[in-house]
DNA sequence: CAAGATCGAGAAACCGATTGCTGAGCCGTT
DNA sequence: AACGGCTCAGCAATCGGTTTCTCGATCTTG
């Protein structure tokens, strides 16, 4: 480039600093793209024309139409759909904030619900808690900003907490959670109906000694499942419960299994499939027989349920369709529907073989 | 307010209206939510000071900084992250393009890179494009342009597309795809390393007789493994190799049961350990034993892998690694970094229960 | 105490789209 | 021939931020 030379290369593009108050083109910080204004110079219309041409209007004349196609195409342009986003103060996008991506529970929803938004051209935006209580608020808020609407499943949330974000984050499906006094719309799997379809099942086998593996302490859907439980106990004659704080995970299940044994329960129901198949291992490992010593039941009927050895007695629940229906409650609630009534998801039994009648002339001393 | 009396006010706000080409606030569509300008005039400072303040920035004074921040606190302020990445030029989102989110080698693709991602502030956009070769293309497009970058798992896209795609869509990793002849950076597992490895684990137990469960047809990942099987059994003595279409999924694996054990094979190379697993459970309710009539091979060693009757016999690979992986490159590129170098992940060769000795005295004539 | 350096905050250009309003051009009426 | 109506493209405001530049005020320094 010339440097000193030409007045010329000055007069065009750079003029007398002094009478520039604020440069326009020297300041420009240029993004390579080609952008709406690109093509609109390209096609020699304005840019409002490119915009109608680009989203399909009928109100613009075949031959202009055409040309503002060709320039498109030939600059290769594609709109932004950031300025896009700005300008319609819409971002086709939704999120889900789940705590732990390893679960097939939350695997299935996020299908679901990735299915079902895409259909109406919306995008997801996934994001893990990893079980973290602190991380959920901040993360649901962030989620929530960067999208239109938002699915969250945060079973450590403290309710007073998710009753204030509640407006900040609308619109908003919550999944396993009911806020008691907010208007919260939110679809939940009834865990104490399946609970009850567990435990119904196992007394009537015989066994009058059942230990519960207890998911994480502050998830409200293992609350919910104790509730149950305690009220089953309650209800029934000659009914021991043995409670253990255990966990979510396989290894949380595997490493009670020893526990277990001790209690001199003749059935386990764990928190859900993946702890149950831990105790499965575990006490595989111990030489007790499934369902000859123990029974097991878990909670979920994740895919893997009906493959293990034995296969897998479980309280099974429409994953899939509750990823669906929250999309269809999200898309309600962006048109401005109002929220209508909650969901509750029963849970279906799944007889296998991991449950069997209970072993005789056992009881808690034999340890 | 006082209407008619005051010249003031019509000079401050209104003015004659016929001087007023387009009237400012009355075209407003108020979109409720706070706003920077809003924030700045409750603060009494400029918009430009707001956005110091939010973002932290030291040269505001610390008086007019706390008189900001209460304002916004006042207001519900949070700014807007679709207006922040216009300005920007970047959303701080990336993009994972899958084609089976129910597959578990991309669930934990996904976790890696969704956690990797989390670190730096960026958030990650999901698509599924459900083994579509003609959804990829489109998929890759869009996801891309809601997004700073991509990591594209397509393994039935045609490599002219892809190649074709390849500027378009940088910054990219391509996961397990690898384009002859163009620098696209990738991270891809030896497949055939992996093939090797079990081929030669099972020449060792004695087996002479092998079937392949293909994967879909289009899948490069499936020529990858066929390639290294052929190879293996062009180059020892006396092995035979039965090729059959399978599928990717438990139930394709299930279903091809039957025809296996009419191809008097001894050993079974599965695609994946899906379909392995659908071998299994078909074998066995034929009442076939497994290891001891037929030997079975996943490929991948998914978390349930070693849960099965027989626990299975596969080849492992760091999923979660790659995921994590595929964030730093997405990172260097994004940092404006070369490419680098290709990463070829090697499987390391697990072996369980569900491979054994070749039965002696059975010929594929056995049937 | 004056001159130069420093600091801090505001004005305004910009990011790249969408859209209400305006007016030119063309049509059919009376 | 004049006028009302209708199309259709452009102007410019707008979405809600960021950032450069400018300038007045304060601080240093000789």
């Amino acid at each position: 480039m010339s440097v000193g030379a030409d007045g010329l290369r000055r007069e065009e593009e750079s003029g007398p600093a002094h009478l520039r108050p604020a440069r326009r083109g020297g300041r420009r910080r240029d993004r390579g793209g080609a952008t709406i204004g690109r093509v609109a110079d390209a096609a020699g219309v304005s840019r409002a024309t490119v915009s109608r041409v680009m989203n399909g209007s009928p109100t613009v004349a075949p031959e202009l139409a055409a040309r503002v196609r060709a320039a498109a195409e030939a600059l290769n342009y594609e709109p932004s759909l950031v300025a896009r986003s700005l300008a319609l103060g819409r971002t086709s996008t939704v999120s889900l904030i789940v705590p732990d991506l390893s679960n097939p529970m939350f695997q299935d929803v996020l299908r679901g619900l990735s299915h079902a938004a895409a259909a109406r051209g919306y995008r997801l935006l996934v994001a893990e808690s990893n079980e973290n209580a602190g991380e959920e608020s901040i993360l649901a808020v962030e989620a929530r900003r960067r999208s239109d609407a938002l699915v969250l499943a945060a079973p450590r949330l403290p309710d007073a907490e998710l009753r204030a974000l509640g407006e900040r984050l609308a619109p908003l499906v919550l999944l396993n959670r009911e806020i008691p006094g907010v208007a919260l719309p939110s679809l939940s799997v009834d865990y104490a109906a399946g609970i009850r379809a567990i435990v119904t099942h196992l007394r009537a086998l015989g066994h009058r000694h059942l230990a519960y593996l207890a998911g994480p302490e502050a998830s409200t859907s293992n609350r919910d499942r104790l509730a149950a439980l305690h009220l089953a106990a309650g209800s029934g004659p000659r009914f021991e419960l043995t409670e253990m704080a255990c966990g979510a995970t396989f290894e949380d299940g595997h490493a009670v299994a020893r526990a277990v044994v001790a209690t001199g329960a003749s059935a386990v129901v764990a928190y859900n499939d993946m702890v149950a198949f831990g105790v499965l291992s575990g006490l595989h490992e111990l030489g007790i027989g499934v369902p000859d010593e123990i029974s097991i039941a878990g909670f979920d009927d994740i895919p893997f349920a009906r493959y293990t050895t034995p296969p897998l007695t479980t309280a099974s629940i429409p994953r899939n369709e509750l990823g669906r229906q929250a999309w269809d409650r999200l898309w309600a609630l962006m048109s401005g529907e109002p929220p209508g009534h909650n969901v509750h998801f029963q849970p279906r039994l799944i007889v296998r073989d991991s449950t069997g009648p209970a072993p005789t002339g056992r009881g808690k001393e034999a340890r």
